[in-house]
RNA sequence: GGGCCCGUCGCCUAGCUAGGAUAGGGCGCCGGCCUUCUAAGCCGGAGGUCCCGGGUUCAAAUCCCGGCGGGCCCGCCA
């Protein structure tokens, strides 16, 4: 426990003002400032803890090093060898390096985990204070890919380590059902259920309506893209007859430019730009770009030009995104061609289909009860597909909140009409509301702070017709979490891509006049998931779904299953809890501020959760052959047969030397607390797991070199069973924390 | 253009906040170990310009400055 190294830095403190003769409390500083660190040494023949002490010898000479160094380990043995557990202390090259004994600090720690002190110590932190963690929280018209399922082991790991640290905690889940997207999928479904296109039983709803949602998203930017396509080519057409004119009254000498010319006619000629043409244009624009040098002598000639390779340009990357977009419309066509063919049909213009689709966003928001039922329809029968999924992983909800709920509009008017009222909240002249976030960070060291480097800026509250945005449904959204809802700490698990807008709900959080609601949301942000060679996208129907990455593990698991042990063996309840187990560590392997980049080809290649499922069992298997208990079933059975080994240790005095395997396991074991912490004050669940496969690995070797069971000497197996039961007793915790369901047997 | 994050063996990653001893793990690769608490394990091996260049220091992967490379944000989108 921390309490030895506590006492360590307690003598060490005292011997090093002794001998140094400095001020105790100066000393005391440079411990607590980190110039003096008590850290592991790099090996165990060099005892346990270390601490460097240049910076105090630095004043001497070098051949006086050793002598100091010697009267130093004399007085550290002196005061610390019965207080803290010190059994040797030496000197080598400006170290001072200690040695302890572990069996006492095994014993302590497990007395206190049995007389309950370990864990009432964690749980003091959150002690009953209401905590919300919103995760999750896709938008409603595609099911969760491998992003979203990120943010939701992320968000369930961290709420069950809150959980842990004695918060009372309660996750929810936000329902954007009032944006574009929304609108576009009700949009597309309306046209599906109007040609009685009826969802196939064998599809899951959220993969279904995701299919709708792409759909109808790739027809209407098809036909937009086509649109915008035309005007640029009209463009260019524009510009290379100007320069086919250009080129031949002002240049004088046209067989400079004679290739560009003859390009430029052969272009002009075919009035309409398909496929064979960018070709050409390209030609062209490589043409363009070598012979630039050659304008020097005709300025007009030259701008003309640039101009015409700048629209060159656009055209290029514009057909790029259309060519995307007729990539995906074939796919989705190709898979389902009833649903296409009906979309298509009905699709015919992008500005009437968005048009229709800007109505219904206007009539949902304005609470219109034939449109607001049809949007929960669907994003319900969305939100079944999701909790399928999620189920899977154990990941569940205490509640679902709708943009769409009276509460939150209503709150959310309250917060414009509020706005408004303070001096940074502007009404523009054509109508839309703005928040003036600059003038607010000249006025409060919070708000600038909060954006600093950077500027705090402005942003739009309120359109000109009076519909609102995501940001200001996301400020009310807070306030509802807070009043409503009653936390006293919010963690929102949204991606970093939302940085900004997360500040800028604070910001006005803080305008407002919830100073302390302000201070007590915390954005916890997370980075994408990259998939080596494949670009998801939503809005094309791209995606690697959570279902699919699920599916994909659960037949990882199932081979290697087959492989070890032979098809006859199969348990459903092993698979599937691997499954779990796998799926969720795959996604806790990065800290979440890094972009988790995968090769879904590799992926079974990533096995922490089973690693530490099999040390847990292993445990457990020693356990139940050492002392005739069944673990998990048994609890307090377990408790009270610990129990009685250490106070049968204790009242003997027996001693026992660890081996090195036996330190580091017991050392692991210590850290316990202080990961949890970590974790959680620098919001990195990863670090749980992180913490607990070292613990399986180290329990893993101690395990192979030390028998349990077999071992004569009755006193060192009373250790070791020891050992082995703090393992399993904080692999538990780690597993709870994890998500990782648990086995007893394999 | 402004801001944020990241760069460590073939791949993934820890260590960086608070500088300290031989840069830890995992995957993959090579070689050993199953009559012994179930081998998804253990032991051994190969594999590193800690992105580059300066600076500070007794000491730099870590701090500072300057580059390079990658991701993200700067909407009357969500």
């Amino acid at each position: 426990m921390s309490s030895v190294r506590d006492c360590i830095i307690e003598t060490l403190i005292a011997a090093l003002s002794e001998v140094f003769k400095l001020n105790s409390e100066a000393v005391k500083e440079l411990f607590n400032s980190g110039k003096l660190k008590l850290t592991s040494t790099p090996d165990p023949s060099l005892g346990d803890y270390g601490v460097a002490l240049h910076l105090l010898l630095k004043e001497y000479d070098k051949n006086l090093w050793n002598e100091i160094g010697l009267k130093l380990c004399n007085r550290v043995i002196e005061l610390a060898r019965e207080k803290c557990n010190v059994e040797k202390a030496e000197f080598v090259d400006g170290y001072l390096n200690l040695t302890i004994s572990h069996d006492l600090i095994l014993r302590d720690l497990i007395e206190r985990v049995l007389s309950g002190d370990f864990f009432k110590e964690l749980s003091s932190i959150g002690g009953g204070r209401k905590v919300l963690v919103e995760h999750t929280s896709a938008n409603p018209v595609h099911p969760l890919h491998i992003g979203s399922g990120r943010n939701s082991v992320l968000g369930d790991t961290f709420a069950r380590l809150l959980r842990k640290l004695g918060f009372i905690v309660e996750t929810r889940f936000y329902v954007n059902d009032l944006g574009r997207q929304v609108a576009t999928l009700i949009y597309g479904a309306k046209i599906a259920e109007l040609s009685a296109i009826k969802k196939p039983d064998y599809i899951k709803p959220d993969h279904w309506y995701g299919v709708i949602y792409a759909m109808t998203n790739v027809l209407i930017e098809l036909d937009r893209l086509r649109a915008e396509l035309r005007q640029q080519a009209e463009n260019i057409l524009k510009l290379l007859e100007e320069l086919e004119n250009t080129l031949i009254v002002k240049s004088g000498k046209v067989e400079d430019f004679i290739e560009i010319l003859t390009l430029t006619r052969e272009i002009l000629k075919k009035t309409k730009f398909v496929h064979d043409q960018v070709l050409l244009l390209k030609k062209l624009y490589t043409t363009c770009r070598i012979h630039i040098e050659k304008f020097k002598d005709y300025p007009e000639l030259k701008l003309l030009l640039q101009s015409v390779i700048g629209a060159l340009n656009e055209y290029r990357k514009t057909w790029g995104e259309y060519r995307k977009f007729l990539a995906a419309e074939r796919r989705l066509s190709t898979a389902y061609l009833e649903l296409y063919s009906a979309l298509r049909t009905a699709i015919k213009n992008h500005l009437e289909a968005e048009s229709a689709i800007r109505e219904l966003m206007e009539r949902a928001e304005s609470g219109d009860p034939e449109v607001l039922a049809t949007f929960k329809k669907i994003t319900q029968s969305v939100l079944e597909g999701f909790k399928e999924t999620l189920n899977k992983l154990d990941i569940t909800f205490h509640g679902f909140d709708f943009e769409s709920s009276k509460e939150i509009l209503s709150l959310t008017k309250t917060v414009v009409s509020e706005i408004i009222k303070t001096k940074y909240g502007k009404l523009l002249k054509n109508g839309a509301i703005e928040v003036d976030l600059n003038s607010a960070a000249s006025d409060y060291d919070y708000i600038r702070e909060l954006f600093y480097p950077d500027q705090a800026g402005r942003f739009i509250i309120q359109r000109s017709d009076g519909t609102t945005l995501y940001v200001t449904r996301d400020i009310a959204y807070a306030l509802y979490k807070f009043k409503i809802l009653g936390a006293s700490e919010v963690y929102n698990v949204i991606a970093v891509e939302q940085s900004r807008e997360q500040k800028q709900v604070k910001a006005t959080l803080y305008i407002l006049g919830f100073k302390d609601e302000a201070r007590s949301l915390h954005h916890f942000a997370y980075e994408m998931v990259h998939l080596k060679g494949m670009r998801m996208s939503g809005r094309r129907g791209i995606y690697y779904t959570l279902d699919e990455l699920v599916t994909d593990m659960e037949n990882c698991i199932l081979r290697k299953l087959i492989k070890e042990r032979g098809v006859f063996s199969l348990n459903p309840e092993v698979i599937s809890k691997l499954t779990v187990a796998n799926a969720r560590t795959l996604l806790l392997t990065v800290e979440p501020g890094k972009v988790l980049s995968l090769d879904p080809s590799k992926l079974c290649e990533y096995e922490y959760g089973t690693i530490v499922e099999y040390a847990y069992v292993r445990a457990q298997g020693i356990l139940r052959n050492a002392l005739g208990i069944e673990p998990i079933e048994e609890p307090q059975k377990l408790e009270f047969k610990i129990g009685e080994l250490i106070k049968s240790l204790t009242r003997d005095n027996e001693k026992y030397v660890f081996s090195l395997e036996e330190k580091l396991l017991t050392e692991l074991l210590t850290d316990f607390n202080r990961i949890l912490l970590e974790s959680y004050r620098e919001l990195k669940p990863n670090k749980i797991l992180e913490y607990a496969v070292k613990l399986a690995l180290q329990f893993n070797k101690f395990y192979e070199k030390h028998p349990v069971i077999g071992e004569k000497n009755k006193v060192v197996k009373a250790w070791r069973i020891l050992l082995v039961y703090l393992t399993y007793k904080l692999l538990t915790e780690l597993l709870d924390i994890l998500g990782i369901p648990k086995l007893q047997r394999i």
